[in-house]
DNA sequence: TTTTATATTGCAATATACTGCAAATATCAA
DNA sequence: TTGATATTTGCAGTATATTGCAATATAAAA
């Protein structure tokens, strides 16, 4: 009659763990009530299963649960920047537009050091900053011409901010900045978390004949408290997507150029 | 407000921190306000995590959220530099001169640096510098205000050089200047070997009410190509010997300030 | 300063983990 | 088949972990 039933309650032990190792890996994670339910086990039984098979490697138990290892590996395999990969074909594009001579501005972030690092050697340039980090990294090249913008240090940024940097910034005419921002929308434009990063930036964008906004696709559509600018203030914008990406749409009808 | 977390009914501390790191890493900070809201736990929770977070090394908290680690790389010091015992032994003289409330200026080089590791904690001050390294260094200290003189950056030494330089130096006035020297001589005063950095030094010295000179007793009597300034020019020098020494003779007959 | 926001601490409630044990089941040899 | 043995499972008691709350301390802001 009921061979469903017969079944469940004959599972053997492989078969079970079996099944958690797929609910995992299709799922990424797993709650110990929840096999005890689905399989028909006792909370007990589910938790040694996880056990094992913690011990085997398949998962990573975790309390109340298990989370498929890719999900920690992840974590620890780029500890230091997220999103390296698109990063660097960020700035890889955005490395086309600096030419021989130019006085540029680049920005803190990851994504501008990528950029500096990037720039070819027996290229003579000028580059302004304000972000220590990338001050030193130009630095190791002998053919950049490094000026810092000093000012007050903000010391989680490790960059100049405050009105003396504005100040500063007000006196100077960039070729070309290359900036980062913390939130990018198609209509709200560029937006950050810190008031003093915005007046810096601003500065920034006002000292600049053309604007490059570098920026990797998730941080589109989104934004947050302070404006820096309008989306049309920037000249151009690179992400990691090809330009044609429907995901730049909103950004399409602007006149903006996307690279 | 960014939308990049995806609520999940109910979610295991893994996934949650996971998904902490990852709005760190995108947009570089975060509030546990927000953590509470869209993670959908209690702010305390929130810290609890960014504190673990914090503790293995996957983001930096901060007061009322956390930021990315980013560059925020810590030096510590290094016993391998030449002389590192009798810098030390400097620094400890020096650091009985700085006092609450001060406005001070720190030069580059070793020895300064050295002070820098020195102040003690709870101590509000404002730093002025020229050094990136230093700078750095101060803004491991969260009772200091540190401001960088910006400028051209010297690629050898990373301390900002040239006319900006100078020009805005001769705008602020110092307490305190803690400066170090390349050739010390009880006749020839300070001399360098650079033509620019006596340029900054001398505009540092201009700029302070009363100038310390922390100097190893092996660059006494000894001189180079440019010159700085005179021995009377400096108000206090420190070397690691006792004031007593014999080898400090020279110097005790001006009126400096021997520590 | 005063005011507000955030941190810290201790505590209680709940959820989960661990341990030992006994019953149920599977395995295998005679 | 039968019975000895090993494995698996569920249960109960206890230990630990997680979370939210509240009171207090501390830091930022006005």
């Amino acid at each position: 009659m009921s061979t469903l039933i017969i079944q469940i309650q004959l599972m053997l032990k492989e078969e079970r763990q079996l099944a958690i190792v797929n609910e995992v890996e299709l799922h990424n994670r797993i709650l110990l009530t929840d096999i005890a339910e689905k399989l028909n086990v006792s909370i007990d039984t589910a938790r040694r299963d996880v056990k094992e098979l913690d011990t085997l490697n398949k998962l990573r138990k975790v309390h109340g649960g298990a989370i498929s290892l890719g999900f920690t590996g992840l974590m620890s395999s780029n500890p230091n920047i997220y999103a390296h990969d698109k990063k660097v074909s960020i700035a890889k594009k955005a490395v086309n537009l600096i030419h021989e001579g130019s006085v540029i501005f680049i920005d803190g972030g990851t994504t501008c050091q990528e950029l500096v690092r990037l720039i070819p050697p027996k290229l003579k340039l000028t580059c302004f900053t304000v972000s220590m980090p990338v001050a030193l990294q130009l630095l190791t090249n002998p053919d950049i011409k490094v000026i810092f913008i000093g000012g007050e240090i903000s010391r989680e940024a490790q960059i100049s901010i405050g009105a003396y940097t504005v100040h500063q910034l007000s006196e100077i005419r960039f070729d070309y900045s290359f900036i980062g921002t913390g939130y990018v929308d198609s209509i709200h434009g560029l937006t950050e978390f810190d008031w003093d990063i915005v007046q810096m930036k601003k500065a920034v964008i006002n000292a600049s004949k053309k604007t490059v906004l570098l920026c990797i696709s998730e941080k589109l559509n989104s934004q947050h408290q302070y404006k820096t600018c309008d989306i049309n203030s920037i000249n151009t914008m690179i992400t990691e997507l090809a330009p044609e990406n429907n995901l730049l749409n909103l950004y399409r009808n602007q006149d903006i150029h996307l690279l």
